[in-house]
DNA sequence: TGAATTCTCGCAATCGATTGCATTTGGATT
DNA sequence: AATCCAAATGCAATCGATTGCGAGAATTCA
């Protein structure tokens, strides 16, 4: 059935007793080989069944063509909005994406960063993980001049083009809604503090308290992993405070159901006891009951800037630019969760 | 700062003036080099930052540990489950994996496909898209002798292993779910019917329908893509008829939803008026209002079973069994929307 | 028609790691 | 000390496609 072994350009070459220089530029449809050859060659390989090989032409060219993504979880609507930003982009211009998920855990993101290097993609784009506090798998690659851009979670030492969003912005916008909304306890469950966007999220919220004229209660902030049995827990903590919070403001949309769906089983009501807003706008934010207040990132178009930034990079071979930081507008969704009253009343 | 060129195992030789052989055969932890000019070379290898270059030993020993995974969408619950028990076993056994998403879009699966084997996957994991009705770029695999295995969307003319739950069974269970709860005037609302998972659903539904003396009403049949606007679309259509359903089966959670929010517009109350259930489970499927009753695959599971099967396959060279179809068991999750008596009563 | 170009195409090196086979080294045996 | 065996290492080919350079063939121009 099967040959033994796949075709090469040299059996091309070998039955039509050419050289396999000819065959190697006919197929990559170069001009310098007549047409008349260039028809007989394609055709010939396709009766052959010849395939290329892109291994051996990568190892030749030392190109792969193909950018490497490596993100926490694949699962998450961010995420992959993000990744079909980056493939619209990266298959326009003829660039495989490889995808690879962390799973928000350092060895395995440090395995991927390695195997990538080694597998030479031409460049890489990356969220990093949660655990992820040593940068040294991701400096290799600014090291060895591969490519490199950074989105929404960042490695700010990193010298490398880096897409974010306003997180400080978006967290004081979801703050300052609860308070008109009539928040004067308001409570903040946020993720790790070694993510940038996880400390913007919380100096936002800060901020917004403050220029409120309240004042910071550290029991009103909890850190976490932000999952759904982390937010179940941080909201008991939270409603076993002396005061007990009348907003929270969740650091993603996990976190916000899992605090509703514990204040409903204790008998407390969203939005008329407690405001709820969350972050990412999570497709089940917008169908669970009450539905959830959140800001909307757009993933999409981050990773569309994240692969032409990249790609750019990739083409040019040199970074003509300095490393640009692009803050992307992330905007407040007022759903039922949040609102209680309008704030024109 | 970096050098021009990486480090080669050639450098490594020159440097302690030894045979590149050996290198290799250090680096790769041969036991027929003595363990003291194994270290040496290790130590000077991570000295000179030396990393791998895949590519060259991929090209040279035509492997590369690497399994293709090809999914309509990465960000479907049940998909992302398959992945992660794709990677469990992948990683534990050595081999990386690459993911890509077809999208549900005839030419990027093709397109995914040749790359594949350009790329020289060491075997494929695959899950047609909807439109897929031509399969060569499948058989590809089957003919070249790269391991293939299919998963719950199968080609059921190519020969290779395949992994499905039982469709069939479970939809009849869940339309004589319905029935047990009292709809008389069942609708079903499925996908592609060149899929043959969306015409096991159609039997199950079909046969449970008249098991239960059931007359098929082929107006209360529905079949499209399956996205949210389809699913608006179908139960308008269905509203519309002069027998309305009081029980809608969904092919899918997105539907059930759809239709769920559709009904809720125009007033009909679900599960009083109408009874629904979905299939998959996604996870906001227990989460929204109200909950939806569905089939629950298990995903995780079934990406394990086709990693084992495929890196059998790969790592025997022959297939030394008949191809296996192994059919997983799905489970009925009852919820609120089709929960409106015990059916003890 | 001869010379100068322009087109086509072939030669051969190359990329970096692997591996079958040959060779050397070191020690043991007699 | 001569021989032998095993352990350790080196030699060199190899994988398939690409590409700089050179050469022959075809075409054009004077």
């Amino acid at each position: 059935m099967a040959k033994q072994t796949e075709p090469t350009i040299h059996d091309i070459a070998k039955k039509l007793n050419i050289a396999a220089s000819t065959v190697s530029r006919a197929l990559n449809n170069n001009s310098i080989v007549s047409e008349s050859t260039r028809n007989l060659i394609k055709q010939t390989a396709q009766e052959m069944g010849y395939l290329p090989n892109a291994i051996a032409a990568n190892f030749r060219t030392k190109r792969t063509n193909t950018i490497g993504v490596i993100v926490p979880l694949i699962n998450r609507h961010f995420f992959s909005s993000v990744i079909s930003g980056i493939e619209e982009i990266a298959y326009k211009n003829g660039f495989a994406v490889a995808i690879s998920q962390s799973n928000d855990n350092f060895e395995k993101e440090e395995k991927i960063a390695r195997t990538f290097f080694s597998t030479r993609v031409d460049g890489v784009i990356v969220s990093i993980g949660m655990q992820t506090t040593n940068f040294e798998h991701l400096r290799l690659f600014s090291k060895r001049k591969v490519p490199l851009v950074f989105f929404d979670r960042v490695a700010e030492e990193i010298p490398a083009h880096k897409i974010v969003v306003d997180d400080y912005r978006s967290a004081y916008r979801a703050t300052e809604h609860l308070i008109e909304q009539g928040g004067k306890h308001i409570a903040h469950i946020g993720g790790p503090l070694n993510l940038k966007i996880y400390q913007d999220r919380l100096q936002g919220y800060k901020e917004a308290m403050q220029k409120a004229g309240f004042g910071i209660d550290e029991s009103m902030l909890i850190h976490n992993s932000l999952t759904r049995t982390d937010g179940t827990n941080a909201v008991k903590k939270l409603m076993s405070n002396k005061q007990k919070p009348d907003a929270i403001f969740c650091a993603n949309d996990t976190t916000a159901l899992s605090v509703i769906i514990y204040l409903r089983t204790i008998g407390i009501k969203v939005p008329e006891d407690v405001l709820i807003v969350g972050f990412s706008n999570e497709p089940f934010s917008e169908v669970v009951t009450p539905s959830i207040s959140t800001i909307k990132q757009p993933g999409f178009e981050m990773g569309q800037k994240a692969a032409e930034l990249l790609i750019t990079e990739i083409k040019t071979k040199t970074t003509i630019y300095p490393y640009q930081r692009i803050v992307m507008p992330a905007e407040l969704i007022i759903r039922e969760s949040s609102f209680r009253r309008s704030k024109h009343k």
